[in-house]
DNA sequence: ACCTGAACACCGTTCAAGT
DNA sequence: ACCTGAACACCGTTCAAGT
């Protein structure tokens, strides 16, 4: 069989392959030889396209941020689109939780985190929050949304009923799994829902409206 | 030389041990032959200590969760516990931000974060929060400090300048990492601040009380 | 009971050789 | 230009052998 002209590889290809992996096995299970494998090539030849095994999964992390939805900031009020990106920011992450601690460790040098910024950023400069302010909420908002999406807190205690004897408000933790939604869910509205009240408090004060 | 009567090892020195690693040079750089170089033994011998490498760096992340202060729900109001705990617990992540990968995946069968996790909730539930209530407010506090311990906001953007040329809000993005402290320490404050204000005025309409 | 030395099945990455 | 095969310097973990 003749060699194809067509390259076996594109960065798209491995990308996709990557971040099949990630989903459905974890970060650990992504191996220059396991993606070898799963793409018809020996694990080496990876190489010809990228120059680390961390630039595969950092372009996988950007691509579960590309999804990220930050229009609203055009065409809304901050209050408004603030809340719109976060929830939407927050749904990208959850759909892949296994790439958060790529993503979490900040942008970086990946164009859709800095376009994300860039957007998010600008939004608040333009509706008149002060630089500082506006890289707190900046900030703030990237808190809230990794922290929720690096680890559910509900599936974050055993399912071992025995070993919550010792702790005397911990007695039905071991049930937290089964409502894991609503948990994760109802703590980050909550969260969001009073940090962007509380923001519209304060930008009332800065523009020096009386309640 | 005689064979010493006491053990080379403890559990104790392994965790000490392995805690400086991680401070110093991060997760990767613990390994099992590092630890026993360090120790003055060979590598497996660990082994007659730990069953695994997790479960070294699990009695690290838990030494530092055992640091976090959780008294202050049996001496003070339910609004000043929950902030002078979020921000002992934030202080401790903050010392140690390299396990917090660990540290995030929740409190597992780690008993200094169990304990932890049963004086919040208790505290919550003692002040009159309905308990769905009082999880997603543990929930909430865990993912703000976790998530801005995780990585610095402000050293998440790379030191190049150039970089920032397509993005035209983030052109003094390179600067943030000479305000680390103050960008990462007002973004968490803010963020408490703001929670814990909101948190306020939902126990009050909760318990009926008119502004 | 605890430590050693050798071994197993892995890693990411390099590089000369092939087409 | 891209892919292969062999190699290097690592991993975590197991286990028989020593004391």
């Amino acid at each position: 069989m003749a060699r194809p002209r067509q390259n076996l590889l594109t960065r798209q290809r491995i990308i996709e392959t990557a971040a099949a992996i990630v989903d459905a096995e974890g970060l650990e299970a992504v191996t220059v030889r396991r993606l070898g494998t799963e793409l018809g090539v020996q694990g080496p030849s990876l190489y010809n396209h990228f120059a680390t095994m961390a630039e595969i999964l950092d372009e996988v992390a950007d691509a579960v941020v590309a999804r990220v939805d930050v229009s609203f900031f055009a065409t809304h009020d901050w209050r408004s689109a603030l809340g719109l990106w976060a929830r939407s920011y927050h749904a990208a992450l959850s759909a892949h939780p296994n790439i958060v601690p790529v993503l979490a460790q900040g942008p970086g040098r990946r164009p859709a985190a800095l376009a994300m910024a860039d957007a998010v950023y600008g939004g608040l400069i333009e509706a008149g929050w002060p630089p500082a302010r506006a890289t707190h909420i900046g900030a703030l908002m990237r808190y809230l949304v990794t922290g929720s999406a690096l680890g559910s807190f509900a599936l974050g205690f055993a399912e071992d009923p025995q070993l919550y004897a010792l702790y005397p408000h911990l007695r039905d933790a071991h049930l937290l799994a089964e409502h894991q939604h609503s948990v994760d869910e109802g703590a980050f509205t909550l969260g969001l829902d009073l940090l962007i009240a509380g923001l519209d408090r304060l930008y009332a004060s800065l523009k020096g409206v009386r309640a």
